[in-house]
RNA sequence: GCCCUCGUAGCUCAGUUGGAUAGAGCGACCGCCUCCUAAGCGGUAGGCCACAGGUUCGAUUCCUGUCGAGGGCGCCA
């Protein structure tokens, strides 16, 4: 990698120059400004004043020293500002940059080509098994899927997990309230009233007890939920069972390994858990007076289960749940694991407009829009492109009527017709009868032109972006890049031909070969956030 | 009242461990098709980075406070 050697050559300039003490890194950086060169090291700024130096008069020996010492693939060495010190490259890394991008081709490039041997398990949607998931849904859905996308790129073992809440008093009301519609009758007054129940009860056998019923909407729930998530393109490894755990007596076993910790306590006739102990502002209930458990028990059961499986946790959560963060994390720490392997990301609240106009209830119901109408209106990619379109912590405008237009304003069309027409210089090429000759035989000394230039800056930024976005549970930072390189291709395509009569057929070649590279990228980067790469549009 | 998240162009939003002249899209205005899709490209205008302090060579970024927006504060899940 350039950087390592010019971080070696940085270190080696500084001992000739007896700074002291030497910094243990050398940290390098693309400046914003082009003006600047194609690397940037702020460490004559960092240095300066422990070593009892002029920032600007360090930052100047150092270029002197490294001019005389000139680095491989370095054309020259700059001294800038307050005592930036600047590298501009060569050519030479326009062929390497092409050559390492096709040899990985989509299913590599970017990633890592290393495994790490950590287990992490993200936890999304996880949402009650009493109905169709809804458009709130759909940025916790997208966004999990992605992150886990994400993790799994830069090497991680990850397991994507859909907590089932099948136990508790909601399930009974939702069965009571699917009897009641089975008979024509109204759900009673704290029962589900959604028009999906009336639906759904069609669909029901007759003559079901309550039990029956609830095991019949549980199925029903769960299978409507896979079915449009799977519209989506999200499949979970493991739909986890909160009931399954009453069963395996998972419950009871993290209850009795509580009080050998001496973490609860009896009072009122509850067991409470002393999270206060742990950073939580209350004492939390795990067992009602009535014998019942609140959710938070089943929900350390199955976080318990958790970290016997994986090494870290993810759970994706909306807003909504914010506050259960300390109490979560407080149960972990009272369970004697690490709160830190233990991360929350939450989806702020999303706004769905249609222009101007708020969209707040369905057209078709009149209540919630649901995920399916979502998905059919706009599509999945759309849906999937503009969820992640920003970052998850600031609460989103999500315009549908921009979301279903087929205009390059859409960014998702913007980014699949770069790919679709990288495939459509491609297939005219081919047509032409023009065939790409092996890399080795091909002269990339002809590229040189700005646009050409900023794809290959761009494909060359796109392993650190990934590891960026995976580190900061990210995603939008591949949407952003995406939308960058997308603009890079169109004006690429715009003033770079690739095929033509004053096209010489040494430049044909070369750029052929950015083409594919450049497509590479773009496929890539689409797959890490689930949208598809249309040949064409 | 307490807690969490947020406040950047007219609108929707970026801003990579604190760096150089704060960016993009849309909207507005002005240009560019004899040529692989003009479903495009280029340019101009538009900013007290909510406000006030602090930390330091340097703050949109970190800390504190104020104001404003959204969300949360159950023996519901």
């Amino acid at each position: 990698m350039i950087t390592d050697l010019l971080q070696a050559a940085v270190l080696d300039a500084l001992t000739a120059l007896d700074v002291d003490p030497i910094p243990e890194s050398v940290s390098l950086e693309r400046p914003a400004n082009r003006d600047h060169g194609d690397w940037s090291t702020n460490v004559a700024l960092a240095t300066a004043k422990k070593a009892g130096r002029n920032p600007r008069e360090l930052g100047s020996q150092l270029v002197e020293h490294l001019s005389a010492n000139l680095p491989d693939g370095v054309a020259a060495v700059e001294i800038a500002g307050p005592g930036f010190v600047n590298f501009r490259l060569d050519n030479s890394w326009l062929g390497e940059t092409i050559a390492a991008t096709t040899a990985a081709g989509v299913e590599t490039f970017g990633r890592s080509t290393q495994p790490i041997p950590t287990k992490v398990i993200v936890e999304f949607v996880s949402a009650n098994p009493t109905g169709p998931l809804h458009a709130g849904h759909a940025r916790g859905a997208c966004y999990g899927d992605a992150l886990a996308r994400l993790y799994e790129a830069v090497g991680f073992d990850v397991l994507r997990e859909f907590y089932v809440n099948d136990r508790g008093v909601q399930m009974q009301t939702y069965a009571k309230s699917l009897l009641a519609r089975k008979n024509g009758e109204e759900p009673e007054e704290d029962g589900y009233k959604g028009q999906y129940i009336i639906d759904w009860a069609q669909h029901m056998p007759d003559g079901l007890s309550i039990d029956e019923a609830l095991e019949w909407g549980y199925e029903y729930a769960i299978a409507d939920q896979t079915e449009v998530l799977g519209q989506l393109g999200i499949h979970f490894d493991l739909w986890f069972s909160e009931r399954s755990m009453v069963e395996t007596g998972a419950i009871e076993a993290s209850l009795a390994e509580l009080r050998e910790r001496g973490v609860v306590y009896d009072n009122d006739g509850a067991v409470w858990l002393r999270s206060t102990d742990y950073g939580d502002d209350k004492d939390r209930v795990l067992v009602r007076s009535d014998g019942d458990y609140t959710y938070i028990l089943p929900d350390i059961a199955y976080h318990r289960d958790k970290f016997n499986r994986a090494d870290r946790l993810v759970n994706v959560w909306g807003a909504d749940h914010h506050g259960y963060i300390p109490r979560m994390k407080a149960a972990m720490e009272a369970t004697g694991h690490d709160p830190a392997a233990l991360s929350i990301p939450i989806t702020q609240m999303v706004r769905l407009m249609r222009g101007d106009q708020e969209v707040k209830l369905s057209k078709r119901t009149g209540e919630i829009i649901e995920l399916r109408e979502l998905v059919d209106e706009i599509g999945a990619d759309a849906t999937r492109f503009l969820y992640l379109l920003q970052s998850v912590e600031t609460p989103q405008t999500f315009d549908l009527q921009l979301a279903a237009s087929k205009a390059m304003e859409n960014p998702v069309y913007y980014v699949q017709m770069a790919h679709a027409r990288l495939r459509s210089i491609q297939n005219k090429v081919s047509e032409a009868g023009i065939e790409r000759q092996p890399l080795e035989a091909v002269d990339f000394s002809v590229l040189g032109h700005e646009r050409e230039l900023e794809l290959l800056r761009q494909l060359q930024q796109y392993g650190d972006i990934v590891a960026i976005a995976a580190r900061e549970q990210s995603p939008h930072k591949v949407i952003n890049w995406l939308r960058d390189f997308a603009a890079a291709v169109h004006g690429f395509y715009h003033d770079c031909y690739v095929m033509g009569e004053d096209i010489d057929p040494t430049l044909t070649q070369a750029r052929l070969w950015l083409v594919e590279a450049t497509r590479v990228g773009l496929v890539s980067g689409l797959n890490l956030v689930g949208v598809s790469a249309p040949d064409s549009m």
